[in-house]
DNA sequence: TTTTACTTTCAATAATTATTGAAAGTTTAG
DNA sequence: CTAAACTTTCAATAATTATTGAAAGTAAAA
């Protein structure tokens, strides 16, 4: 296979790839597109590679780097922006981590929480106060994980999967 | 709070959560709604309490089964089928995780290996199947975790994660 | 200051995804 | 067998989400 087909086709596939979990096509295309590319890329760039509208190049853009997963550069000369995507994929999936820990999983901790109170013994009332319970434990328990993964390196990440895995 | 106001905040909660991960909100509710459950519901159970039509009540529990996280279940002396949630959470965790694992993480390792044979060896080359190699690592990782979780018992999963947040 | 080169915004529109409900299909009872 | 009680399907429609593109905004250059 021929490099530019290859890069084409892995940005083409993350894009239909990213539907599946409810990501943005266009957002996980662009992604793909800044971290397969050996240097910066304008908006203008993005525009011709990937055929969509300056305004849904800064949308995307944007949200990109409200996930922290790519930053702007300045090249000398030049006066319009420069994407970069974050490389090390160790650092990204700790990045990407990080943003799901703070969007998806506390604010169910914090739902289970403000549930946990409830004014009633009877048999029903304890067999849901047990669900709850047991949701939080699990979705804590997954909170820490993340959380630690976040703030270890990569040695440590990889080291403690890879144990955790073998025995 | 009242046991039936808290379930229904819950059931409530738990859809407009599931929109931000990707996951259809009445899938979500149907769920939310049988795990709180004390006995099984019926069809039009469903229906009524999350004033949805037959033919989406249908779809969406067709869903869950397919998800392996929701069952028929046969009462006696009535014609029509009723369906429970799985109410072991660890046990739901498993199969969601098993089920994420073979929707979302083996499509995309098996398009990262179908893209690691290319032919070029010029520097660009070379950085591009370092981050696929990279990816290839980060996802055959994550998914040697998940095929293990899925295998373990609850006590070891957590013996396990436990160990490893402390550490 | 004015012009030029850009970026951002957002109402309109397109594309996608979810939902309805009635008709067709299936199974059990009589 | 036929009728009744149910489940499933799917074309039509509604709701949601993504995209466009032109206008407004911003900042550097002249």
């Amino acid at each position: 296979m021929e490099l530019q087909e290859a890069k084409l086709k892995y940005i083409q596939t993350w894009g239909s790839l990213a539907t599946n979990w409810g990501v943005n096509k266009t957002m996980a295309q662009v992604h793909a597109l800044l971290l397969v590319s050996t240097k910066p890329l304008s908006a203008e760039d993005i525009m011709e590679t990937l055929q969509i509208s300056r305004g849904n190049v800064n949308m995307n853009v944007r949200a990109l780097i409200d996930w922290g997963i790519v930053q702007k550069e300045f090249v000398v000369g030049e006066r319009k922006e420069f994407f970069i995507a974050i490389k090390d994929i160790w650092e990204l999936f700790k990045q990407i981590a990080k943003e799901r820990k703070k969007r998806e999983i506390e604010p169910v901790i914090k739902v289970l929480n403000e549930l946990q109170d409830i004014n009633d013994d009877s048999e029903e009332g304890k067999e849901f106060k047990k669900v709850l319970a047991d949701l939080s434990k699990v979705t804590t328990t997954v909170n820490n994980i993340l959380e630690k993964s976040i703030r270890a390196d990569e040695h440590w990440l990889l080291s403690n999967f890879t144990k955790m895995v073998k025995k």
